[in-house]
DNA sequence: CGATTATCCTGTGCGC
DNA sequence: TGCGCACAGGATAATC
């Protein structure tokens, strides 16, 4: 669900209400939640200042005085929000951060692929998270060269691949695709000097665009920020979830492929 | 090394 | 209306 546009969103909403705050306790229950440690390292938080909210690709890193990043990663269903401490524990919450001054924030993932985990304080990244590759909002042509020179599979299997370029997923993967009129389906290496930098372009372009817009929140909106809030660049989709309507451009019908296991959208037309 | 596949879970939406 | 099944925005370990 969440990738960099929306994790994006939940950072800034995390860093406006948090940053400078106490913790009082972090409280985590199942057992899937924190699973990379035992789930105790984490008592170790309480008491610290929150000092800063960053972003790595769709990891979220919560810097704590006293040296310490607390990793959040949302995966498929995910969500960081803000609650009354007193108002019922909304179905699938895995954790509660209690803050001197702040109200509660609680970790809530139904499909419990979310994680929590106490790192380094590496910079610019702890060691847990050194085999992700550029943030894609960093990436420029020369990223983007690198990562498709040679390669035989499709453009959008490498684009997704956190290792490469961390952040994108299925949604934007289409969306830049279709901006940059490039079929996702292409083998990466066979695009020209002029086809990489409009795929660098597009890949700014689009990332920028949706999250001035708040990110996407489907029609389940599983994606919600720290507040509550819907985002809204789900409106200005191109292809993402539109097979068989019109494609915007050129007026021809939107395509659902398979690359891999995973389903892609495109204009065939305006893709190629 | 690079590419596919299976797996971890719950919820939803579709076809019958 | 009810049921079973395919599928979902992700990451990673295993396999060929």
């Amino acid at each position: 669900l969440p990738e960099l546009p929306e994790v994006e969103t939940v950072r800034r909403g995390l860093e406006a209400l948090y940053v400078g705050r106490r913790l009082l306790s972090l409280e985590v229950s199942g057992r899937r939640t924190v699973r990379r440690h035992p789930p105790q390292l984490l008592d170790r938080l309480a008491g610290s200042v929150l000092v800063g909210a960053s972003r790595h690709g769709k990891y979220l890193l919560l810097r704590w005085n006293g040296r310490r990043a607390l990793v959040v990663h949302l995966r498929m269903s995910g969500q960081l929000r803000v609650a009354e401490p007193r108002s019922p524990l909304a179905p699938h919450t895995h954790a509660v951060f209690r803050f001197v001054d702040a109200p509660e924030l609680r970790f809530v993932d139904p499909r419990t692929f979310g994680e929590l985990f106490l790192a380094g304080a590496g910079r610019p990244l702890p060691a847990e998270l050194s085999h992700l590759g550029t943030d894609a909002l960093q990436a420029g042509v020369a990223d983007v060269a690198a990562i498709t020179r040679g390669r035989k599979a499709p453009l959008k299997a490498l684009l997704t691949d956190q290792q490469l370029i961390a952040g994108v997923g299925n949604i934007y993967a289409d969306e830049v695709c279709f901006s940059a009129g490039l079929r996702p389906d292409r083998p990466a290496g066979s695009l020209s000097q002029g086809e990489v930098r409009r795929l660098a372009v597009s890949l700014g372009r689009v990332l920028e665009a949706a999250i001035a817009a708040g990110g996407s929140t489907l029609a389940d909106r599983r994606y919600l920020d720290v507040q509550g809030a819907a985002g809204s660049y789900q409106l200005e989709h191109k292809v993402y979830g539109r097979a068989g309507h019109a494609c915007l451009r050129c007026g021809g019908v939107v395509q659902k492929l398979k690359i891999g296991a995973k389903s892609a959208y495109a204009c065939l037309n305006c893709q190629r």
